[in-house]
RNA sequence: GGCCUCAUCUUCUAACGGUUAGGAAAUCGGGUUCUCAUCCCGGCAAUCGGGGUUCGAUUCCCCGUGAGGUCACCA
């Protein structure tokens, strides 16, 4: 048996969204969990739709979720270069070779005419067959003209690793372009050289190839290759839920969850989990786990809608799961810029007590500020007295104020360790007899201006008796 | 139009022909000494339609229907 090489192989044609990412991770998994090598090849053989720093820009999307690869680009390795466009030579001798054996030949026919051709056949609700229009005596190839291949039309029947047994007739196989008049190669023709030359084991790609399969397959047959296994990953669909996700639909740049505080296993979680399933009822799965878990086998054969709200849920999962050393080295940026001047060993304290309550780590200034900074008194007067809250607005301003002041007697005499706050203001409960929905609320809000916060008496104590007497004093002369 | 693929709750999905069709997200209730969240309990909610095959079809076959892909000197 042959070691596994797996491949991902873009082309730099502008950012990576989770659709695309999500081939690599799939071809990713298969290679770690055979213990076989991922590779890493650049498909830039479009000078027209090539966008300048997405190779870089793929590069860093990968690094980041963790998919590492063990030849390719940038890395280099024994089957190099991987940058097609310096590989030119070399399909340029594979196309040579088809010449010679009459299985290519050079394209007389402008584009104009080709077009012409298309159009025609459109007008008759036809499908197009270029070679319908092969020509009898092609000039020799001197390399301006297209390379075309002179297929060899015929069924075909084939396994795919998720897509099954699947078959098309001889109406499927056409002259496809090998080598463009530039002297670059087309996809169909390159990635199957590489493939070929990388010892790539399996060709993960998404189900937008399907349909030219059967071309590949002649092809392969031409060159007398073996093909490699094929997996057709079915598509990951953009909102709507018809159409496969795409930039035009919204589709995120996958840098952009980092960007917003999204963790790269929760996302790798997401990805592999829309449209493959361990068969268990897990959900939440660790990167390891899928490596260990992944098969082909399960592996959806329809799209799945990418679901924003699922992976905000799965994200707080996995923040919630993290041990709080791991946690606040992933918060490095995120923090508030109040937080600065405050010891590490403070904002973890802060950061233990949100841990249950971040979902993405962009929420957590707004979760967090008033660690750092004094809440603004618009905030505490309007929490305080305003209508909405439908414990405190039976009470009159004064009793709020007789009670806060209360408290605040109380918490004088705490040394704010969690079992004393927690002793001392149970115990005002009964000595003033009111509820925790009232008491504890006016304290709340009274130190922390914030619609919401984490439970009291962690609150209380994470902020130290010196803050917290100061802001309920303040709350007093409101 | 030709060719190809797909089809279970709103969504992601489970169910080697035999289940009251399960789980999770969302949502709606309730509980956990305040809010928000977590956690726990509960509710709502699906096999696209029609024919077969079978003692029995979500599952196998056929025909519809719907959705998508493809038919580039793009990948």
């Amino acid at each position: 048996m042959k070691p596994v090489r797996t491949r991902f192989a873009p082309s730099p044609t502008g950012l990576l969204h989770v659709g695309g990412v999500r081939t690599a991770l799939f071809a990713w998994l298969i290679a770690r969990q055979a213990g076989g090598s991922f590779l890493l090849r650049l498909e830039d053989t479009d000078k027209n739709r090539e966008v300048s720093g997405s190779g870089d820009h793929i590069q860093e999307s990968l690094r980041w979720l963790g998919i590492n690869w063990d030849e390719g680009i940038s890395i280099g390795g024994k089957y190099g270069p991987y940058m097609q466009s310096e590989r030119l030579a070399i399909y340029k001798e594979w196309g040579q070779k088809l010449v010679d054996a009459g299985r290519a030949y050079a394209d007389p026919y402008t584009a104009e005419e080709v077009d012409a051709f298309r159009q025609e056949a459109k007008a008759a609700k036809q499908p197009f067959l270029y070679r319908n229009h092969r020509p009898e005596n092609p000039p020799a190839w001197d390399g301006s003209q297209p390379l075309r291949f002179r297929s060899d039309p015929k069924s075909y029947t084939w396994q795919d690793a998720v897509m099954g047994e699947l078959s098309t007739g001889p109406e499927a196989i056409d002259d496809f372009i090998l080598i463009k008049s530039d002297g670059y190669p087309t996809y169909n023709f390159c990635h199957i050289i590489d493939d070929f030359l990388m010892e790539c084991t399996h060709v993960t790609r998404s189900q937008e190839f399907l349909a030219s399969v059967p071309k590949f397959l002649n092809l392969y047959e031409a060159l007398d290759i073996t093909p490699p296994t094929l997996v057709t990953l079915p598509f990951v669909m953009g909102p709507d839920g018809k159409k496969k996700l795409s930039k035009r639909d919204g589709a995120k740049d996958v840098l952009d969850y980092a960007r917003e505080g999204y963790l790269p296993e929760a996302l790798v979680n997401f990805m592999a989990t829309l449209g493959w399933n361990d068969g268990t009822e897990q959900e939440v799965f660790s990167t390891d786990d899928l490596v260990a878990k992944f098969s082909l086998d399960r592996v959806q054969k329809s799209g799945a809608k990418f679901d924003e709200q699922r992976l905000l849920w799965l994200n707080g999962a996995h923040i919630r799961a993290l041990p709080l050393q791991d946690l606040y080295a992933r918060t490095d940026t995120f923090w508030p810029e109040s937080a600065g001047g405050y010891e590490e060993d403070f904002r973890k304290q802060v950061l233990s007590i949100v841990q249950e309550r971040l979902k993405y780590f962009a929420e957590l200034p707004s979760l967090t500020s008033f660690f750092f900074e004094e809440p603004t008194t618009e905030a505490v007067q309007t929490l305080l007295y305003d209508e909405s809250n439908k414990q405190l607005r039976k009470l009159s301003p004064e009793q709020k104020q007789t009670l806060l002041q209360a408290a605040y007697k109380e918490l004088e005499q705490s040394d704010f360790s969690f079992t004393d706050l927690e002793q001392r203001l149970n115990n005002l409960l009964v000595t003033l007899e009111t509820k925790p929905g009232i008491l504890f609320s006016l304290i709340r809000i009274a130190v922390s201006g914030a619609p919401f916060s984490p439970a009291l008496f962690d609150t209380l104590h994470v902020l130290g008796k010196d803050t917290s007497l100061e802001r309920m004093q303040r709350a007093l002369t409101l």
